[in-house]
DNA sequence: TTGCGTGCAAAGGTTTTGCATGGCA
DNA sequence: TGCCATGCAAAACCTTTGCACGCAA
């Protein structure tokens, strides 16, 4: 096991982050942002960061398949978060944790039925949620 | 609308891809492949014809966390797909369409319980298959 | 003091873009 | 012929890596 060491950078960025934790950002979004609070901070010193904080289950990170990189996003406590799936949605970016009973039996049937062993770290549920599809200030009555 | 010609690269890609339908490559993948078919095809053609066949839905498209690039799969009709989910093997790269009564209720649950209306075409469900986890060729007794 | 983390600089890989040319209808 | 797609070349972008130095423990 390796020592880790408290820096000044892992902590400035689990500290924006943590503050922002219902958005998702990508590593160049992190940079510009601790650069802007003056903190002479390393794009690379971000993305080993950043790495190395999801390795420790701190952080989701996430790929959009419309954007061309990864994002990186706060989740709270991370004992459990290796375990169970996650959902995300796709307009404000806000993450659920699914450990409920139907998501368990949901993940039986996937291994009986089709015979996949789901990998939760790597699946991301994608939808709109309920505050976004209610009280959305936009889409209100569009292409109708 | 625009007009689509039937030109020679399109025509490749899309047979490369369709022959192959159980596998997922990048756009490099893709292009060194072609290439070694002698037809002269460039790169940016392969990335332009990907975006196109992808927008079209003739072709899913999908990036890991893993790796650093998108890949793109071929994935029979495209009428139904839109409307359920697909699992995907991390190993093997094999497309599950789940057509099933418990994946509905799966998606029923996550809207009652988290308010969440599941966005299939933005959803992978990532996992191992069974032919990946039994029969495969490594990873027999590792860190045991 | 020890050795991990950082900054710096450079490189690698993926994807995009502009422009003139070639090819489909 | 008219317009779209391609090739070519360059650039933009994201991410990784090596190395010497600084800093936490």
């Amino acid at each position: 096991m390796r020592n880790e060491y408290k820096t000044k950078a892992r902590g400035a960025i689990m500290e924006y982050l943590k503050s922002h934790s219902d958005q998702r950002f990508t590593a160049g979004d992190i940079y510009k942002q601790l650069n802007q609070n003056e903190s002479g901070i390393d794009r690379a010193t971000v993305y080993r960061n950043l790495d190395r904080l999801w390795e420790e289950g701190a952080l989701v990170r996430f790929r959009e398949p419309d954007s061309n990189a990864t994002l990186y996003q706060y989740f709270g406590e991370k004992d459990t978060c290796n375990r169970h799936m996650h959902a995300q949605c796709s307009e404000c970016g806000k993450i659920f944790h699914l450990e409920n009973e139907f998501v368990e039996e949901f993940t039986d049937h996937m291994q009986s039925v089709y015979g996949i062993d789901i990998d939760p770290s790597k699946t991301m549920i994608v939808g709109k949620c309920g505050e976004c599809k209610n009280g959305d200030t936009e889409k209100n009555d569009s292409e109708s």
